[in-house]
RNA sequence: CGGGAUGUGGCUCAGCCUGGUGGAGUGCAGCGUUCGGGACGCUGAGGUCGAAGGUUCAAAUCCUUUCAUCCCGACCA
């Protein structure tokens, strides 16, 4: 592709509403425009990004024997209502009335619509396992789409679906994903781990995650530096104590903490570590009141507590609830004298003699024993997995990264099967739900992933098998003959060779030849000018480097190639 | 949905407090000088100052409403 004819509105400032490197830098390197929040148009370059991410997504899946199809981005309502998802999805799912006043909504996953498909198309064992797979628009109405790519209203998502007789089935085919996953990221150059995950809303029992590490990722991994443990902290176990300090503290008595509701400020206040303070935290779990209880130093995991109480939903009460249960404001409630169900974290076993609210303004109370002073229904494991806490399998050490979510690999089983009646006759003729499974990669989001994890103050760096362009062959001087026929020659070269070359032809001056080189984050950059070619050298960048190497134009083809074969290598991980 | 902020040429922003002929940089077009890490000079095009209403002799500026966008939080696959 020749510069001159291609469109690439580069821009020197960012806009001021981009937060995050790969939203600045794809929207600097004139990837992407926004339309509305959370809504882009991909312009040729990016376009180009996320074709190659597609082809290789394309490629492993078809070789673990997923099958392309495309399925609809309209969906009826009724679907939705089948799966119950139509009341439980929430404001998320973009809904909207035909002509005919049917509710519809634009598919934010397609679970329903591929159950569908096979429920009335596969009726026999004989049929099964199958294996589908599309890459397609989906809409989620997120309340705070944010950080450009990274979390969209409308994004491209590969998702594939798995159908199988039985539990054995649906393993092997969860193995093959995650497989095919794993090579995906690696051929992708991505550093990643997988992880153990919530499933969430979309259901099933078991699920993994699969993480680029990079600092701005929003969710927060655990990884065990000792075995290969490694889950999302919304998910990760912590084990009971084993050591208990029954050593019971002098009588409880109040003190007076004037205006003191954070346990930063108790803490400061009191002089003890935060570690001595109950958090006690009022939630409403499906719109009853429980008080739970962590370690002042400790975050409250909702999810983990939603599981234990085994309740539909879980949220932290308002300051009017607080008020009405507790009859204090929010920062001093506390579990004694209360007469509500109080869950408390495992670690509150380990000793005794706490600082707690007092239930009333400006008071704590202090030397308070759980067992002793409070009514504790229960001990769980209801808080997040900090850095330094033990893995749960080994006892090693665990400590936490943050990660961006660019896969999600779940085993459903018969959630939708059985809600939709998707059933197969096995080999004794008897009706069977069919075992399912679903696969996502946020294909968007990789891009911006890759961005976020390979980028310098100058612009993207591009893994080779991501970059829309693997070089920039540029021309310094453009009304020289001898150049141009040079740079001509290269072009046709390394076209030939099967690269994706883009020729800067432009009418430009060096420096912003150089610059929009950087930008756009090619892998490989070739200078062909007057200068160089005076000395017999064509100039060659490895941008990821940085380093410059001088390649002969005599015997440029071997040089070339030894030198590119070195500069891949590095993309290695 | 709660809290905070911002809307002024394509982009980045000044001007608003204290009302009186809308600015700069960058980008864009033309000409000239330049030409190996975003050159310089001159000329030019480009703005219903987010929208509506109000106050006023006069509104980008003050008031009200509204829309949009961003940040923090809550919510959530």
């Amino acid at each position: 592709m020749r510069w001159s004819r291609y469109y690439i509105p580069t821009l020197k400032e960012a806009p001021s509403d981009a937060e995050v490197i790969s939203h600045k830098m794809l929207i600097r390197a004139g990837m992407i425009r926004r339309l509305t929040a959370g809504v882009y148009s991909y312009l040729p370059l990016g376009w180009k990004a996320i074709r190659k991410v597609e082809e290789i997504v394309r490629q492993e899946m078809d070789a673990a024997g997923s099958l392309e199809l495309r399925l609809p981005a309209v969906q009826p309502g009724d679907l939705w209502k089948e799966s119950g998802r139509w009341e439980q999805y929430g404001k998320e799912l973009l809904r909207f009335l035909d002509r005919h006043e049917r509710e519809c909504c634009l598919g934010p996953s397609h679970e329903e619509v591929i159950t569908d498909l096979i429920r009335g198309e596969v009726r026999s064992y004989r049929r099964l396992p199958l294996s589908l797979y599309q890459m397609q628009t989906k809409f989620r109405d997120e309340i705070r789409p944010r950080f450009g790519l990274m979390r969209g209203r409308e994004f491209i998502m590969k998702d594939a679906y798995s159908f199988d007789r039985d539990d054995a089935g649906a393993d092997i085919s969860y193995k093959g994903m995650y497989e095919a996953y794993k090579r995906i990221f690696s051929r992708l150059s991505l550093k990643f781990k997988a992880v153990e995950a919530d499933s969430g809303s979309i259901g099933g029992n078991f699920s993994h995650e699969f993480m680029v590490l990079a600092q701005t990722g929003e969710d927060t991994i655990v990884s065990c530096q000792a075995c290969d443990y490694a889950a999302n902290v919304e998910r990760a176990e912590l084990q009971p104590p084993a050591a208990k300090d029954a050593t019971v503290p002098p009588a409880m008595r109040e003190v007076s903490t004037p205006g003191k509701h954070s346990v930063a400020d108790v803490a400061v206040f009191l002089g003890v570590s935060p570690e001595l303070i109950v958090k006690t935290l009022v939630v409403e779990a499906d719109g009853k009141p429980v008080l739970v209880l962590v370690r002042g130093d400790r975050d409250l995991n909702e999810i983990k507590l939603k599981n234990y109480l085994k309740a539909e939903t879980v949220r932290l009460a308002s300051p009017e609830q607080v008020r009405e249960w507790t009859g204090s404001p929010v920062g001093f409630a506390g579990p004694v004298r209360l007469e509500l169900p109080i869950i408390a974290d495992y670690e509150l076993l380990t000793r005794e003699g706490w600082v707690v609210g007092a239930n009333k303004a400006d008071a704590h109370i202090v030397d308070v024993s759980l067992g002793r002073d409070a009514m504790v229904q229960g001990y769980a494991d209801v808080r997040n997995v900090a850095a330094g806490d033990c893995c749960p399998r080994c006892r090693g050490l665990l400590e936490t990264m943050r990660g961006i979510e660019v896969g999600h690999v779940f085993k459903l089983g018969t959630k939708y099967s059985e809600a939709m009646n998707a059933t197969f006759v096995d080999e004794k003729g008897e009706e069977q739900p069919i075992i399912m499974g679903c696969y996502g990669i946020g294909v968007t989001r990789v891009v911006a992933a890759c961005i976020e994890q390979n980028h310098d103050e100058y612009g993207t760096i591009f893994p080779p098998p991501v970059a829309p362009f693997e070089v920039v062959l540029m021309n310094l001087d453009i009304t020289s003959a001898e150049v141009c026929a040079k740079a001509d020659e290269l072009y046709t070269f390394l076209q030939g060779k099967g690269l994706d070359v883009l020729l800067d032809d432009r009418e430009e001056r060096p420096g912003s030849k150089f610059k929009d080189a950087d930008l756009i984050g090619a892998p490989i950059q070739l200078v062909v000018g007057a200068k160089s070619l005076a000395r017999g050298i064509v100039e060659a960048k490895d941008r990821r480097t940085g380093h410059k190497t001088e390649l002969p134009v005599e015997n440029f083809a071997d040089a070339f190639a030894v030198w590119k074969d070195t500069v891949y290598a590095g993309w290695i991980v």
